[in-house]
DNA sequence: GTATTATTAGAGTCATTACTCTAAAAGGTC
DNA sequence: GACCTTTTAGAGTAATGACTCTAATAATAC
């Protein structure tokens, strides 16, 4: 593997693990045992990383929120998409957890970012006409609007809340089962479109994910 | 005015227009035209000045979200709830902003915000109690639970997302016009449990909400 | 007025951090 | 092996930022 993306890798491993704000250019050569010089001779700046690990991100959320033309969306199939969002958004987690500062520091990236941010809403209201269309759910097209606005911003804000409103021994355990608790959600905001024909299958799906909610658990007393 | 509580409220400005990141300690004496080490006499360092105006946000938020017990809750209780709290959050905004990066450095801070997180839940929980037994809404508890949580990322992210999305232009002229679509996002949540008797009020209540939708907007070419 | 305490100034410190510079090594070509 | 390009090491730098220390000044008590 090139130098070149094992600085990315290395970056985007422990962007995640502490945070962009925490984790230095000199902690990502050290962590590759390289030289700063040899960091900087492959990445002109600190945003160029960034911006490298975005273009990363963003083909691959591209990817996945595509919808097949040669056939009718299925109930199972708005379960995969959230799946595999989720894990997208998991593997690139700093990313929306420092985007207003990464976004502020770079116009170049903020413009990326909104024009990346416009196309992945027009996806997913075609996912929601789709499911329209395959007769799963009823809605309006201003409903469309509404619901596939809610949906992004509850999805990009899944891990960040998690890492809010967990106990600190969670959140280093940030695992499937939380993930879970995220795809819940989603499901909720959709269910109340659902036609009389779905929705008693679309309610089991749901009924899969409900989520042990350890956000609501009590911090343990600290033994004194 | 105390020297105390001139460095909270210029620290909130600061915060507040250029992110908890961005501003120093020596910008925040340097703004008052104070030194830094009276700035330290009051405060023993910059995590202290983030917890107070934490208090200050927390008892804002929790006399917001007060139920009446002593009358059924009217449709425009919901709209007032709405417009109070955008307003809180917005005099708050650095709060949640960089909310990880603050909880992870403080501990202290951290269990404080969950305890609050969990207490806003209940009670907006309460809330829609309170519309279903005002017959606005009809809901089972399940849904309630979820409802309440989505409303909270929603509410609590919308600012984000708006920072993220706007055009740079923009960012620095966030309105009440931009407050409104927040406004607008959250009653769709709650639409679809609307009953028969309230639907058309509500609704008509909702459109006095719907925003010019300026994250839709496509960026300026630059002049080359 | 004097003693005591609360408040303030401001220079200074120490660690950090993004990034630079020079020279050495490695790799390829003929 | 000589020549050239690519890659790397690593010491160094300039700026920054959270915080400290000492001494001066104001406020208060008696």
């Amino acid at each position: 593997m090139s130098t070149k993306e094992r600085i990315l890798d290395a970056s985007l491993q422990l962007f995640n693990e502490q945070g962009e704000r925490k984790v230095t250019t000199n902690h990502i050569a050290a962590h590759l045992a390289i030289s700063p010089g040899n960091l900087y001779y492959h990445f002109k700046n600190k945003q160029a990383i960034i911006f490298a690990l975005f273009e990363r991100y963003e083909s691959r959320v591209l990817e996945i929120l595509q919808v097949p033309e040669e056939r009718a969306l299925q109930p199972l199939d708005k379960l995969r998409y959230l799946q595999d969002i989720f894990t997208g958004l998991w593997d690139y987690r700093f990313m929306h957890r420092d985007m207003e500062h990464l976004l502020l520091a770079d116009a170049e990236l903020h413009a990326r970012y909104r024009a990346f941010f416009r196309l992945c809403l027009q996806r997913v209201q075609q996912i929601f006409r789709g499911l329209a269309e395959a007769g799963i759910i009823r809605i309006s097209e201003a409903d469309i609007a509404s619901l596939a606005l809610n949906t992004w911003i509850v999805v990009t804000s899944w891990f960040s809340f998690l890492r809010c409103n967990l106990l600190n021994a969670d959140v280093d355990a940030i695992s499937p089962e939380l993930l879970r608790g995220g795809i819940y959600q989603v499901f909720t905001l959709e269910r109340p479109y659902l036609t009389d024909e779905y929705r008693e299958a679309m309610n089991q799906l749901q009924q899969q994910f409900i989520p042990r909610p350890s956000w609501l658990e009590a911090d343990e007393e600290t033994v004194g």
